[in-house]
DNA sequence: TTACAATCTGAATCCATGC
DNA sequence: CGCATGGATTCAGATTGTA
């Protein structure tokens, strides 16, 4: 948890720290490939921080014009290609991206992402359950903030954890708008006059839904614009490590203090619901050979259709032979079908699909062995 | 509401009439500062691979139009920038514009707004009450699109009716996310042979939300991608003036006729009847996200059975897991249990139902929202 | 006629693995 | 790289069919 200068030629991780400077300069020093995930919360006003330089490298004084306007908007988006082609560098390669922001800089920063080889696999909004309204009544409730998550390239083999999200929206699909309250409250970061530490934390339950969907404990997080350090803190909490950079000194001191007061989960906790996708293959024709099902031995479909196993783990029908999908896909008619729960057979009087062999074959492989 | 093809040196505004041609080319023969409002539903560029089935393997209709076909990034964004400047000059100084998209081409349509210099004024989210499901369990449900709504240019004085949409929200001030159905059932528009006569029609709904919102009666709303034209119709519906422009004589046809049959509604009409929702869903994970439980923290029964909480909102027992209700279940042998009074957790040292966490939620949540 | 059940569908960047 | 194959995967609402 210490706070440490980026060491521009180290080549492992400094896991579990954060790193002072700036974010393009700090991630330059970080080795190509090395990191899961990360979540971004950049800076977007255009205006307040003036580091903001027309294309000419001189400084941006006000925005009070179209060209200022146009020269602002160049250079967020020079900046934000700068640290998008890092962040992009030190990702693995099946790696993701989140980053969050709201109209003044999402759409510059999508459209950065897209043009940069990333690949947007949702957008996700953060529908604020207690927004600050809009006092002058001149325009909707900004009651949202947007968020992008994207692979780190087309066809890269993300991590989603799709069960383990159904469970958190109990047991339906979880969709692309997320209703959370703000940071408010205790979880909210004082000073030591007690007004608020940073002007946008973010809620952990905001970090806790994105790091439950998107990594697997051990991974690790980083996040170039960590402020007081919530990713940080939520990844401590769900056992991910974490690399944090930041440039104030004021908000490292902060983050620090506070990860370490977090307390880990339990690592039994952090077990989440798997699908079937993640359990070991088992070819039918182990079934077979087990002596589980004989070969000459009759399965039957929902519909009465009929097919005979065959000693190699095919079936044989009355004009076709083959798998047990594409049996069952024949007789449907269907692009594809699934031969486990497909075919049943005939134990005791009654019907039972044949992925209940398939079960018992798996509950003995996930029996403790010898090792 | 006659077809007819726009003359490009035409002065006058051909008001409630549906112009042949690409948006672009009829746009130019549009007078500069002549309308007060834009709603534009451009195509999305959804570069779609292959075919995409439903777990019962029913094809899903996929919009593989030809319109909506782009060779790469570059070219849409040109496609943008162009009909954008021409929307631009057709706007009254103090005129809008609203812009809808998904993720796909969103991100880039805000950009070329902001450098084309509107000011944007807010972006608004529509959740959809019944989105398609994510049919592979890949991602999350892509249950929302993303309208922007910006000004000609900053300082524009803008037209917003608060008052109006504080009352479509039971008093409250209108928030930026907007909870609409999908355009289904009767108001679905079909062909001769009864299949969808547009693949991406939007509800009036969504319409008559914008046009009361940003537009007074008499106003003139130009539509550049009229489709089957819903704007046209709620338009007419609340006493606004139209222009459509679209490409495809079947589209144009289909849109006369459904306008034709519209019958504005008299003043008195325009109030709407809000139906009181039902008790929001509160999923259990979401007390372990809000921090509200810790996962690792041990739940109990009345009859003293215990459960671990888990990051993902399941809880573990001895010798299985599942939601709340299913453990409860399995613990009393019982086919069903509401976990939410069986289950407690002790605070302060006493045992405290979760219902009542639950209870909590609920009253954040139930403030009148957007409906 | 009503009630319930079965069917259909919606702007979708929707698989993983081995040969 | 392409191609073949195993086999995992859905929610809300409207419409149609049946009792």
């Amino acid at each position: 948890m210490a706070t440490k200068t980026a060491k521009p030629e180290a080549v492992s991780l400094p896991l579990n720290e954060i790193l002072a400077g700036d974010c393009i300069e700090v991630m330059r020093g970080l080795p190509a490939g090395s990191v899961d995930l990360i979540f971004a919360d950049p800076p977007y006003n255009l205006q307040l921080r003036g580091e903001l330089h027309r294309p000419d490298n001189s400084r941006v004084d006000a925005v009070d014009d179209h060209w200022d306007q146009f020269a602002s908007f160049a250079a967020y988006d020079r900046f934000t290609r700068d640290w998008l082609a890092e962040a992009q560098r030190i990702l693995k390669p099946n790696g993701a991206i989140w980053v969050i922001g709201s109209y003044h800089n999402i759409f510059r920063v999508g459209a950065a992402l897209q043009d940069q080889g990333f690949w947007i696999l949702n957008d996700v909004v953060w529908r604020k359950a207690n927004p600050m309204p809009n006092f002058r009544g001149k325009r909707l409730t900004n009651a949202h903030e947007t968020l992008i998550w994207a692979s780190r390239s087309e066809g890269a083999k993300y991590t989603f954890n799709y069960e383990a999200l159904k469970a958190l929206n109990e047991g339906v699909q979880m969709r692309s708008d997320w209703v959370l309250p703000i940071c408010t409250g205790s979880e909210r970061l004082k000073d030591a006059a007690g007004d608020k530490a940073h002007p946008t934390q973010k809620p952990e339950s905001l970090l806790h839904r994105v790091l439950v969907a998107t990594t697997n404990p051990g991974d690790v997080v980083l996040d170039p614009f960590f402020g007081t350090g919530t990713t940080g803190a939520v990844a401590r909490m769900l056992g991910r490590s974490f690399i944090g950079i930041e440039r104030e000194e004021g908000y490292r001191r902060i983050a620090a203090e506070r990860i370490a007061r977090v307390r880990p989960y339990d690592r039994s906790a952090l077990e989440i619901t798997t699908s079937k996708r993640a359990e070991p293959r088992v070819p039918f024709g182990t079934l077979v050979e087990r002596g589980m099902l004989r070969p000459g031995e009759v399965l039957v479909s929902p519909r009465g259709q009929t097919a005979k196993v065959r000693a190699d783990g095919t079936l044989a029908a009355d004009r076709m032979t083959g798998s047990i999908h594409q049996v069952g896909a024949h007789y449907e008619g269907a692009p594809s079908c699934n031969g486990w729960t497909y075919w049943h057979f005939k134990r005791e009087g009654k019907m039972v699909p044949i992925d209940l062999l398939r079960q018992q074959i798996r509950a003995e492989m996930d029996r403790p062995q010898a090792h």
